[in-house]
DNA sequence: TTGCCCATGTAATTCGTTACATGATTTC
DNA sequence: GAAATCATGTAACGAATTACATGGGCAA
C-alpha cells in the first residue's frame, strides 16, 4: 500500500497532541489506533529518524523518572504545516483484505467442517473485538466533553462498532445458509 | 503483508476452475474478489511466471478467435495439491486501513467542512458500492442451483453487504455527531 | 484517425512484517 | 532470581502499487 504514507501522518498527529518517544507512538497506536491502522516498531522508529532529517520532527533525549533513556520526539513548526496539509487533502485511501473472503470463495473446496469452522473463528474473534470497543466507548463517554479531541475519538470507536457488529451479523447469516445446505438434518 | 502470499491462492482457485490468461484472471479478481482482495497486474503477471516455474500451473500460447495471442494458464496437479493444502489452514489474515479513520480521528485539526466533506464522500462511494452489490447478489441468486460454487460466491455478496450497510449506517449516525456540535443551528 | 479495449510484461519504489539483537528496570 | 515491561533499533524479505513500455484489433 505505497504512495504518501499515512503512517507518517499518524506519528505527526501523535506528536502534534504531545511529545512521545517511539515506544510511546507504539503504545498509543496499538490502543487507540490499530483497529484501523496498524505500526510496527520496524516502521516507526525508522520513520521517527526520516521525519527528524526531514526537520518535521524534533528529538531530545530525557531520563526523567528513573527509568530507562528515551528519545522524545516533538513536532517542528514545519512538522505541523505538513500535517495540516495533508489534513486538508479529501483523498482517503481504504485497504481492506480479508484472507477469511478468499478462502470461503473457494469454499467448494473446503469441507462443510472446514468452512464452518473458519466462519465460527472469525465471528469469535470479533465478538472479542466488540467488546473491547464496547468498553472503550463507555470509558470515552465519560470523559467526552473534557477534550474536543475526545469526540473524534469517540467516532472512529462508532465506526469500529458498526464493523464488528456487520462482521458478526454476516457470520451468523453466513452459517445459517450453510447448516441449511450441508449441515446434517437428523 | 508478508508471509504466505494470498493472490497465488486466488489465482490457483481461478485456475482450478477454468483455465484463464493473464488478463482473464485480473478481470475475474476485478468483477468477483476485489472487494476483499485486489490485484494488479504488477503481481498476476510475475506471480504466473513464478508459478510455472514452479509447476504448480502450465502455460500454452491460444490464438483462437481472430483476436491477439493470449498465454492461457492451467492448473497443475502439483497446483491442486498447493491450493487444497492452503484451503486446509485455518489461519485467516485481515488487514484493513481506513485513512478516513486516521484523518477523522485527529479531526480537530480540520474544519467541520472538512470532516463532514470527507464522511458524505465515503458515505456516497459506499452508496454505490451497495448498490453494486445487491445488483450482484439478485443476479446471483438467479443461478444459484446450477452450480455450487454460487453459493460461495453469494456468501461473499452478503459480506459486502453488511459491510457497506455498516460503512453507510456508521457516516449518517457520524454525519448526525457532527452535525449536532458544530453545524449551524440558526 | 482517434480512442478504446485486448493483451503482456518490466522496473522502481514503497510499505510493511518479521526476526534478530541488546540491555536496563521493575515486579513477583 | 525469573519474568515482564520498558526502550531502541537493524536487516532481510515480501507484498503491492505505480508508472512505463509496447503493440494489435475494432468501432465511431
Amino acid at each position: 500500500m505505497p504512495k504518501e504514507n499515512t503512517t507518517v501522518y499518524i506519528i505527526l498527529g501523535l506528536l502534534n497532541h504531545e511529545d512521545l518517544s517511539g515506544y510511546d507512538i507504539k503504545k498509543r497506536i496499538d490502543s487507540m489506533i490499530s483497529y484501523f491502522w496498524e505500526a510496527g516498531y520496524g516502521q516507526i522508529y525508522p520513520t521517527l529518524a526520516r521525519l527528524e532529517a526531514e526537520g518535521l520532527v524534533e528529538k531530545r533525549i530525557s531520563r526523567s523518572s528513573g527509568g530507562p533513556e528515551k528519545n522524545l520526539y516533538s513536532i517542528t513548526s514545519g512538522g505541523k504545516e505538513e500535517l495540516r496539509k495533508w489534513m486538508s487533502v479529501p483523498e482517503q485511501k481504504e485497504y481492506t483484505k480479508y484472507e477469511i473472503l478468499v478462502k470461503l470463495f473457494f469454499g467448494k473446496l473446503a469441507s462443510f467442517e472446514e468452512n464452518t469452522h473458519r466462519l465460527q473463528a472469525f465471528k469469535e474473534r470479533h465478538v472479542k473485538n466488540m467488546e473491547m470497543m464496547e468498553q472503550y466507548g463507555r470509558n470515552l463517554q465519560q470523559v467526552m466533553d473534557r477534550e474536543e479531541d475526545h469526540l473524534f475519538y469517540y467516532l472512529t470507536v462508532l465506526f469500529g462498532k458498526h464493523i464488528y457488529a456487520a462482521y458478526i451479523e454476516w457470520a451468523d447469516e453466513a452459517l445459517a445458509i450453510l447448516e441449511d445446505k450441508y449441515g446434517n438434518k437428523k
